[in-house]
DNA sequence: TTAAAATGATAGGATACCCTTATATTATCA
DNA sequence: TGATAATATAAGGGTATCCTATCATTTTAA
């Protein structure tokens, strides 16, 4: 019955999370991976065995996990996946930017790879997602994210919205609400002491960001 | 982990299925049922129980089994949503019209009904489907298909193509190379004794179809 | 350096699917 | 009407994923 070409939608859900959270580059705890996905630690060590056990991590106990070189490619494909639908979701049929993320997470799994080039020359090949996030090329590369996250801005500087970063649907409507998404002109006007909250200024709009909201928010 | 809001795929696609098999209006033989989604009778007997039980179907035992109302709507829905997907795959991605049912059918599962009436309406509320099919309107209503198969024609006797019934890829790509599919202009030019092979002529290429492609052509 | 926190492993279950094999029941047709 | 074909059920398994509860190990931080 099963069509699936694919890894099961499950492995890929892991993949791409293990991904997103750094797994590329530097080892990502287990904990952080289940958190994201919302299941039990035992769960996400469960697969993470199996995920070993296939060739797609390798595992440093009490570390974390890092992507292998096939892992990379399975992960890499699913976000290009996913960041394609994104794009049609919120370009072309003018669906909500902040819940664009959670309804191509459900597209990503049941588009093969013929699917989505085809989906990526409909939409002119594009290299970012509505987020900001650059789009892995069909070649398995992605080009890092460029600039520093809004809480490291000083009062008085100013730039432009490159990225959000991962966050919920809800926290997403949060910023799309006040004008903070990719592309946006952002002024720091006042940062109240320890970290505290940060007042900044976008179109014309004043708004207090706390220290975690600040953080997702990449300016370049 | 799930952000599942429909059934479940498995479940959709009995449902799917069932109502393709003509489970709205006739009882269909559970056979039927596992013979086209490829799994054992016995495999389709337990889900049939379980779907039974979720009062999605009514059995008739030995007789077969029929969707109930609310078993109709969801079959119906999933009809909705892989037709419109069919669309998109073939109008605006230009693949491949005999690939679509198969493509679309991963995507039906993983689209909302918020999805699918975004996607119908940058489709531009389509009605049919590229195998000619109606698609059914989101108030749960299903016009019928008209006309008759290729096979109930006599000889000289010409029509337009309505609609190509559900099939495998090879066999929708088949008719493609024949330029059989919806709206083409179709002649019958002989027919064998006792249901024999059909010669026909579409757009000047003549073709000879046995018994069973003639009765998946529909002509009107 | 030791206690608390984080992490990992094991055991025991649950569910939703799938399968094969065997047996019982019903329908159909010669 | 009786044999064959179709259908249904039962028994026994398999896999992938989830869970809770418990215990063991390692890291970290006071």
């Amino acid at each position: 019955m099963r069509t699936q070409t694919n890894s099961s939608e499950n492995v890929e859900m892991y993949l791409k999370t293990v991904a997103e959270l750094g797994g590329c580059a530097a080892p990502v705890s287990i904990a952080k991976v289940a958190d994201r996905l919302e299941v039990t630690a035992v769960s996400a060590n469960e697969m993470m065995k199996r995920l070993t056990d296939q060739g797609y991590i390798s595992r440093i106990p009490y570390k974390g996990v890092e992507l292998t070189d096939i892992g990379q490619v399975a992960a890499y494909s699913v976000i290009r996946r996913q960041r394609l639908w994104e794009r049609f979701i919120v370009d072309n049929l003018n669906m909500s930017w902040s819940g664009a993320y959670e309804v191509s997470c459900r597209l990503e799994h049941a588009t093969s790879n013929v699917l989505a080039e085809a989906l990526s020359l409909y939409l002119g090949q594009p290299t970012t997602c509505p987020h900001g996030h650059p789009i892995p090329t069909l070649a398995g590369g992605l080009a890092p994210l460029q600039g520093r996250p809004l809480s490291a801005l000083k009062k008085g500087e100013n730039g432009r919205i490159e990225a959000i970063l991962h966050t919920t649907t809800a926290i997403f409507a949060y910023f799309a609400e006040r004008n903070i998404y990719p592309q946006q002109e952002i002024a720091v006007q006042e940062i109240a002491p320890l970290d505290g909250p940060f007042t900044i200024v976008v179109e014309g709009k004043t708004t207090v960001l706390g220290q975690s909201l600040a953080d997702l928010v990449i300016i370049i």
